[in-house]
DNA sequence: ATTATCTATAGATCTATAGATAATGC
DNA sequence: ATTATCTATAGATCTATAGATAATGC
């Protein structure tokens, strides 16, 4: 499974064979179809949990009793902390979902119904701190995806950075570095009254 | 060309095959490979002026004579609607650096070089707002990748926001439009002094 | 004469399964 | 007895080319 994960991660689903995967474990290839029926099966197997806190990494709600903009500021930090350890994983996940979207329904099924009430909730709070003053009015949704949008393109636009990185893998941590904060910055400014 | 465009940009390069290229045009698969010699090449003939474009649309610079935040608010815009006519590209074009590195090298040889004296040309715009008060200090690639990430993520995250339109067309349009609105609101803001 | 189209096919893959054989756990 | 591993292979693709035949443009 680890190899696998590896492959996919690397060359995407389509790209992966069953081959391969055995290949690198050093097992004959039809082992992988015994221990995981289809190509399919294992791939599900492989990133059901990692999509799942993909998913949610977002949304969980830190169980900290800080004020509500410092634990916005953990909460958009977190998610890109996440990110920044699985950071293929945005991008195999969408090209699934774009171009195959039979394999997409099948992962997603689970998913996609809890969000909502989290976004309710977060909603709440929005509104409780635009009532007491501190922030504009704001749609809770729009927000998140926002947030989301900014943390998840520094990792599928990777290669663009990289450019700038010239090959230095500390350049590039110093770039992941600043994304961050910057990340941050323009979502705590988006909400000021 | 057009069917391939259509199909490369549906089901990815991978997943595409050549005959079914011609099935969809009626033709003999062989004719394919007749004009274009190889599946590369065609895809290569086909997204080249796309991909350009896609690169530059956010970097050219407008000719018109407007102040400094107008001209960017216009040009963030652009780039939306341009990402809009063409909202399977990005998804695409990412897809294929990411795990077809090969490709990825040949596409991109040409590109890569021209951005960095246009970034250039932002910062001294950039600086002069700066001093004269207008905006904080800001760097002009984080700003650009800002926009960038803003704009293209509403499009290879469409599938998230489609659960939102629940199949609507028109509720669609209208959270496109919403996040058009949203992401100029963002950079500007992220501007103030 | 050149260009366009077709048939046939080589040569690589790839997924998945059937069925034989070896290894392991009770 | 169950689980793990291997060999062999069916059956589907897919890209690309060789070589024959038809259509077109001068």
């Amino acid at each position: 499974m680890e190899a696998a994960e590896a492959l996919f991660l690397d060359k995407g689903y389509a790209r992966t064979s069953t081959i391969e995967i055995a290949r690198v474990v050093g097992c004959n290839q039809t082992l992988v179809h015994y221990y995981f029926r289809s190509k399919e099966n294992l791939f599900k197997q492989v990133f059901e949990n990692k999509i799942k806190s993909f998913c949610f990494s977002l949304l969980e709600i830190s169980e900290e009793d800080l004020p509500f903009k410092e634990k916005l500021e953990k909460r958009i930090g977190n998610h890109f902390d996440m990110l920044k350890v699985n950071s293929k994983l945005p991008i195999l996940l969408f090209n699934e979902v774009h171009t195959n979207q039979d394999l997409a329904r099948k992962i997603f099924a689970d998913v996609g119904h809890l969000p909502l009430s989290i976004i309710a909730h977060l909603q709440l709070e929005l509104d409780v701190e635009y009532e007491n003053g501190c922030i504009c009015k704001t749609d809770a949704a729009a927000l998140l995806f926002s947030i989301f949008s900014l943390n998840v393109m520094t990792f599928i636009g990777s290669p663009l950075l990289r450019l700038f990185a010239e090959n230095s893998k500390e350049k590039m941590d110093a770039i992941l570095e600043q994304r961050r904060a910057e990340n941050i910055r323009l979502i705590m400014n988006s909400l000021n009254p």
